[in-house]
RNA sequence: GCGGGUGUAGCUCAGUUGGUUAGAGCGCCAGUUUGUGGUACUGGAGGUCGUGGGUUCGAUCCCCAUCACUCGCCCCA
């Protein structure tokens, strides 16, 4: 038996990495004001379509329809900033602007598997809307590079950043660049060929050789950005100077899906293959009116926790656990009555099986505890408890009621 | 969707130019030690050799298919 093909079980080893990513993303996003939500794993295929737009690989190829009765077309979630958008409108929330959620969960794109890439993934991502001008996108950023810094990743990642300037200045660019690249049809790649019917600033991310000699001499996205594009994004270098947050321009930064302007940034590393990016995100004003809103700008961004966790080690949890040994039959009861106890005075507590003390202290080192509980025959008779320091092999006998009140001061 | 690599014990990996009971280290279980762990020694369990088919007297090994993983392309977090 295997898990469907770029699925993956995640055992608490892993698990708890993840755990660590998404509760430091929430603590980060409480300091900038961002309020937890979710969203439901399916919607309806409409809502990926008018947002993400048709032709799109993540709409066109990537997603799990549902087999399903009734007659709309229902898919598994393939990005989360659609669902979050429809909710707004759904919810009636457009009215009380700004809103600045964070959320998290799985992802579904049938995609074909490698390193950093799965076909069930999980991501946080962070939105806000009703932020106009370049104050949006510094909270934004400025909140994702906490956040790389608080998992201790801001010295092995890059971010870069980019623009796309407003509908205007990324019409008239792409004209430019049609016009150019048209000119090289013969020599452009075949992808590049499709790129340029489907998405043209794509090939400024071309990796193919042939075409990256031709990009080299391509027009400049910053030749044609109007007045506003330009002021827009001089205002968001000058608050990363400002914050002293480091960045890399990169002019053939894009992005793929239609929703994006302004704005565009990924915080990228060598460490993960063909997986450059681990958090990325932008500027997507367009976005509500095209799910049938008011226009309502918005900002944000999602990372990828498969990407972060293969980076990262889960801290080392500090562990007070407390190991309960019990001897015999007629200790039992009372062992359990100590666990209880314990339990509900805030500590960690559980039961260790085995044959003999001996196998039992065994186990309960391997576990991490670092007291171990011994409740047997000779305890029982003298109405103490046997307390093992595992860490420093001391140990000492406390009466049964003492018990908590001595955790208590131990932990103190 | 396209191209390359890999698949032997829970983990990391040997191995068989096609031959009968497939090995090691780590881990696990047990004993030395029937109420005191971490060390050491001794023993033990655990494998459809990814799966299915083919060639062969005989396949873990050769061939085909398939599944999964992996590296890259595409795309993306």
């Amino acid at each position: 038996m295997q898990p469907p093909r770029g699925m993956h079980d995640l055992l608490p080893e892993v698990f708890k990495v993840h755990k660590f990513i998404t509760e430091t993303a929430l603590v980060i996003g409480q300091h900038y004001g961002f309020q937890p939500m979710s969203t439901p794993l399916v919607e309806s295929m409409d809502v990926f379509c008018r947002s993400l737009g048709d032709v799109s690989d993540i709409v066109s190829k990537e997603m799990y329809e549902l087999i399903q009765k009734g007659s709309e077309r229902l898919v598994i979630r393939p990005e989360g900033t659609a669902g979050i958008a429809r909710s707004v409108i759904s919810n009636g929330l457009t009215q009380s602007l700004p809103l600045k959620f964070i959320s998290y969960g799985p992802m579904f794109r049938y995609e074909r598997p490698q390193k950093g890439r799965t076909r069930q993934f999980h991501q946080i991502s962070v939105e806000l809307f009703g932020f106009p001008g370049s104050l949006g996108d510094l909270e934004v950023i400025t909140m994702a590079y906490d956040f790389l810094r608080a998992l201790g990743l801001e010295k092995r990642v890059t971010l870069e950043l980019n623009t796309l300037g407003d509908k205007e200045s990324r019409d008239a660019y792409r004209t430019a660049l049609v016009d150019y690249f048209t000119g090289y049809k013969d020599k452009l790649s075949e992808d590049s060929l499709i790129r340029l019917e489907k998405n043209p600033l794509r090939i400024l991310d071309s990796k193919d050789e042939g075409d990256r000699a031709i990009i080299t001499g391509a027009p400049l996205l910053k030749d044609h950005l109007n007045e506003t594009s330009r002021k827009l994004f001089d205002e968001v270098k000058e608050g990363l100077d400002t914050l002293g947050i480091p960045y890399k321009l990169n002019p053939h930064l894009v992005r793929g899906l239609d929703y994006y302007c302004h704005v565009a940034f990924e915080f990228t590393t060598d460490e993960l293959g063909a997986q450059s990016a681990v958090l990325a995100g932008g500027r997507y004003d367009g976005l509500m009116a095209l799910l049938g809103g008011p226009e309502i700008p918005g900002v944000g961004w999602a990372c990828g926790l498969e990407r972060l966790a293969l980076m990262i080690d889960a801290p080392e949890e500090s562990n007070g656990n407390i190991a309960l040994i019990i001897g015999d039959e007629d200790s039992r009861l009372k062992g359990l009555q100590i666990a209880h106890s314990l339990r509900n005075g805030g500590f960690t507590i559980e039961p260790i099986l085995g044959s003999n003390l001996g196998k039992q202290l065994k186990k309960a080192d391997k576990s991490g505890a670092q007291y171990a509980l011994i409740m047997g025959s000779e305890e029982m008779a003298r109405g103490e408890v046997t307390v093992k320091n595992l860490k420093e092999g001391s140990q000492q006998s406390v009466a049964f009621e003492q018990i908590t009140p001595y955790f208590q001061k131990e932990s103190s």
